[in-house]
DNA sequence: TTTTTTATTGAACCCGATGGCAACACTGCC
DNA sequence: GGCAGTGTTGCCATCGGGTTCAATAAAAAA
């Protein structure tokens, strides 16, 4: 899918992608950036961020925009939502598949035209339930724009 | 609420909380330092997200965490989701109400405690969906970590 | 190989947001 | 009133994720 495209699978590119493909969870640019510098000392982190976009464009990989943080990345499975620890930042997959026509819940409704949705789990993760001081721990202030059960 | 926790309500505190409760929409940070200004020409833009984040820690406002744009503010009614426009970030209400329970759905499934969730739909806004080259337009590359009906 | 086009590098830059700190202003209290 | 004590402000520097730019390198085309 390069050719049409005028793009070209250049060495960055395609360590890029296959160290991602290695590496489990939804990592950062920067966690990317580290990994990938190992094999390529040279690389820059624009190329990196400039190689994700592209990537995630093509379809290769997906780009997380979650709350508040930092772009994350992974390979493209299957579509689903995700969970995010409010204290650590560290996000996994959500047991959840998507809900289909969600968003035409509301298409009547707004002036918007709705084309799509985003669904975000926040909790605390097993590391950061057991051992409040955990490493990256941030002040945890209840998220009142949450809607979480009294 | 100010008395048992030592806060004191400032001028400034103050006019940012009665000029954030005559604005309508989701202001930005930068948007609710301008309105403040005109009151108090030498207020700092510090000391506008200090109190802000003050406010929303009282619950006197809600400070809202959507994903890839910076922070919004508006005064607390009842909670609701929204919906941003992905063109100019216009952020609305979404009419639909809190699911009650909704994070119970993956209580058991995930090695996190779940304590909340977040739902954010995107689309475009009335400007943008008619006139596509309206101010703020981005580039729109379809965001393939939403999920998009085919 | 030479030409043309696209990609990378490294640094500077942008922008929202935060932190440090001296000066300031309330709040008791004498 | 004068005086601590402490919360707050204004200012400025800094941070951090992310992007842009001119120069250079590399890949595809001729």
């Amino acid at each position: 899918m390069l050719k049409e495209t005028n793009l070209r699978m250049t060495r960055q590119r395609r360590v890029i992608l296959e160290e991602l493909r290695k590496m489990d969870g939804h990592p950062t640019a920067d966690k990317i950036y580290a990994v990938v510098r190992k094999r390529l000392p040279k690389i820059s982190l624009g190329t990196v961020y400039r190689n994700l976009e592209v990537l995630s464009v093509l379809g290769e990989i997906q780009k997380l925009e979650l709350s508040g943080s930092q772009k994350r990345f992974d390979c493209i499975s299957d579509f689903h939502y995700h969970i995010r620890c409010t204290c650590c930042d560290r996000v996994d997959d959500a047991p959840m598949g998507p809900l289909k026509d969600f968003e035409n819940r509301i298409n009547g409704e707004t002036s918007f035209k709705v084309l799509g949705h985003r669904i975000e789990f926040v909790g605390l993760c097993p590391d950061c339930r057991e051992n409040p001081t955990s490493p990256g721990l941030k002040k945890f202030i209840p998220p009142n724009h949450l809607h979480v059960e009294k």
